[in-house]
DNA sequence: GCAAACATAGGTATAAATACTCATAAAATG
DNA sequence: CATTTTATGAGTATTTATACCTATGTTTGC
């Protein structure tokens, strides 16, 4: 479970960051203020949840590169930029990127908060999924080799039969391996291994 | 079949039009150009592949909305927007929405051929795809109510027996049912169908 | 009205998956 | 070295799915 969906500002300039969370507390969300990207990814852990709002020019670690290192960590945290200096480019980069969000300082606030609120909802939504995935991911990590290869073989629809035929072992065995991996992945049907499988593929 | 994967250059103004073309063919690209978009839209066939590089700024149809149309109209083509009139807003927008590149006016060539190159592979890696995906969609249409009710507990994992249980009919009716709509969606195994339904709700 | 599609249901047979149990040998891990 | 995991294989029984077939009543479209 994750403690609370929470705004994550970061930026340099405290007034800006102050400024935005005094805002969001009014308007009844929680926020979060970090000096900078190393100061946020300080703090994250597994429960982190919410979306970020960042700089896009700061000292240390850039916004992007904060989106980019987010990324790489499997770490589902949508990113709004905000930035001072902005050209189309960089924009489109950003959201090309997956950016949720890119707004020009200085701001309209209401304009702020409407992507704000639209990225947090969205984010809500697309937790349970995220932390489905990373479940599944985990279970998938803890198949041994030979579950993995008859996994291959089941996800393509093929019987235990030409399972069995296909890697030279015996239908029992692959029968044997069939229940294990299906008890590890905790599914109970083809249906649901199928569809476990192209989740676990949908974001790789 | 598809006739080829052509740029479609899409802009009022003949010179850039031609000069571009000129310059893609040399490349050794396909490419045709459109005065406007309703002349595109006009000559849009179910063959028509490959991707769009359009003006925003045009009289008649924009190339937003342009880009908006092609989208209702089921149809994948990216869209790569050259526009001599861009702020970041506008960019953020046409991005969001799924446009393939943005790039401002007056363009280094090498810029925009490089976006066309890459959107067109991967519009190529997706061609078949995205056909297929039109396929299973026309063979879902061709269900009768009672197959996609069926359809639906098979996707849950749902046993025959149970199907029939909450549908209330005899388990060999569901069985009838069964076979028909595997035979429809030209599926042999419950993996393949699985997987044609989750492909077929990845994109709707 | 008649043909086609549809929903219903059964017969028969085979093939496949599932759910339990047990057992052995190799490999990895502590 | 002892324990655990893994891969291998089997017994037995039940449940499901698949592949054929036939048949009847209803609805729909031409």
């Amino acid at each position: 479970m994750t403690d609370q969906f929470i705004v994550h500002v970061v930026d340099d300039d405290e007034l800006v960051r102050d400024a935005l969370i005094e805002v969001l507390n009014m308007i009844g969300m929680r926020a979060k203020g970090y000096a900078s990207a190393n100061d946020f990814l300080g703090e994250l852990t597994v429960d982190t949840a919410g979306c970020v709002v960042s700089d896009i020019r700061m000292p240390g670690i850039s916004g992007l590169e904060l989106q980019k290192r987010l990324q790489q960590m499997d770490v589902y945290l949508p990113v709004i930029f905000i930035t001072g200096h902005a050209d189309v480019p960089m924009a489109v980069e950003a959201i090309q990127q997956g950016a949720a969000g890119f707004i020009q300082k200085p701001f309209r606030e209401q304009e702020l908060l409407d992507t704000i609120q639209q990225t947090m909802e969205r984010a809500e939504l697309d937790y349970e999924k995220q932390t489905a995935i990373k479940n599944i991911k985990s279970r998938l990590d803890s198949l041994s080799q030979r579950e993995r290869e008859v996994l291959e073989y089941i996800s393509e629809g093929a019987a235990n039969k030409v399972i069995a035929a296909e890697l030279g072992i015996s239908q029992r065995t692959v029968e044997n391996h069939r229940a294990k991996l299906l008890e590890k992945l905790e599914v109970r049907t083809t249906a649901a291994l199928i569809k476990v499988m192209v989740l676990a593929n949908s974001t790789s």
